[in-house]
DNA sequence: GGTCATTTTACACTCAGTGCGATAACGTTA
DNA sequence: TAACGTTATCGCACTGAGTGTAAAATGACC
């Protein structure tokens, strides 16, 4: 792949200068056409790159989902169908430090930008896909029957509820977030009235 | 309300135009100005009655959420918490037989356009809000700890795979699809029958 | 008829997203 | 050097959702 004219712009640079806009001046209030400005390019290339606005405050969000299949594979046949979900999702959802912030910004616009919540929906059936393939196979059926779905619903469930709480509490740590929603989860909500991580 | 210029339309006749022209026709290709022009009003007026195009699919949500308030807060004070969200849940979904088709165009459009997919993480946003204010006051926390918010998203994800169920098998019915979903939610995924029914 | 309250509506606008076709920038080949 | 193929960029024109605003319509009441 040598021929042509070579690309002016990256998928990556057009999504860390959105991000900083994003951050700084808002989600809605920051233009399109903005952001091709600061990134030097035509607005139209920006559509050449990202389907959407909306798109562009996910990273790479492939490899969280190859990441979340690798640590299902590789769980134990003896451990319970709840328990390898749970680490999976737990481990794939470490980041070295230096992410975090990054990270952060993020999962905030996420969580409190209205556009970017509903989107999220569409991002995250992905997400739920490779969960309930998972238990379709744990459980010997298939992956759209309503056992499968059900677990991968509420395994998106604790996975959002932990992330939000992560976003509001930047004192805590992520991977105890998460911990936490799925301990509830595991536990079919039987939680003693004082304890509540 | 006896003075001023009296309405031409109503919400619930734009809902129901609306809602026969996304069936025959399909969301996306409906436009706002062709629903405008089947009520036999100005586009503009929709958009009084309406704040979206998105808004148009959902019949009286508000009630759906009065009814799932009323029947937790009937709920037995020994009853355990997954019981008593999962018995609100599916009595607050019982509708009239001659309300199902509707009900049902209404849930395939939600389940199937992915346009109407993100926004229903608006919507379910209110419906998790109630799940998480009864939780939080039988478990002694606030609303936005994160028992009560992955107990809130639990239920809805096992709603949600029930609805989906519901929709993709006509030939069920609606209680069935939930109640099966809520049974492994309750028993945290454990296949074997359990304990706690 | 005149006033008041409320709804409807036209107009003009912003912005996201799309389709299309021209053009720019590169490597290769003659 | 010049022509050519390839790929990316970009401008232009368009659709369609949603908004702000101000005017006009409509009915009730005096």
């Amino acid at each position: 792949m040598t021929t042509g004219r070579p690309p002016s712009t990256t998928h990556d640079q057009i999504a860390s200068v959105a991000l900083d806009l994003f951050a700084r001046r808002g989600f809605e209030a920051t233009t399109v056409e903005e952001i091709a400005a600061a990134v030097g390019v035509g607005r139209r290339t920006i559509f050449h790159y990202f389907p959407s606005k909306n798109d562009m405050v996910w990273g790479n969000f492939d490899w969280v989902l190859d990441r979340l299949r690798t640590h299902l594979e590789e769980s134990d046949e003896e451990t319970s169908l709840i328990d390898a979900v749970r680490r999976a999702a737990l481990l794939s959802n470490r980041y070295p430090a230096e992410q975090l912030p990054e990270l952060r910004i993020r999962m905030t616009l996420i969580t409190s930008v209205p556009a970017l919540q509903a989107h999220s929906m569409l991002r995250y059936a992905a997400w739920r896909q490779v969960i309930a393939e998972f238990a379709a196979e744990r459980l010997g059926v298939a992956p759209n029957e309503i056992a499968p779905q059900t677990i991968a619903h509420a395994a998106l469930g604790a996975s959002t509820a932990g992330f939000t709480r992560w976003v509001e509490h930047p004192e805590e740590d992520l991977d105890g977030c998460l911990e936490t929603a799925y301990r509830l989860l595991a536990e079919g909500f039987a939680t003693p009235a004082g304890d509540q991580g």
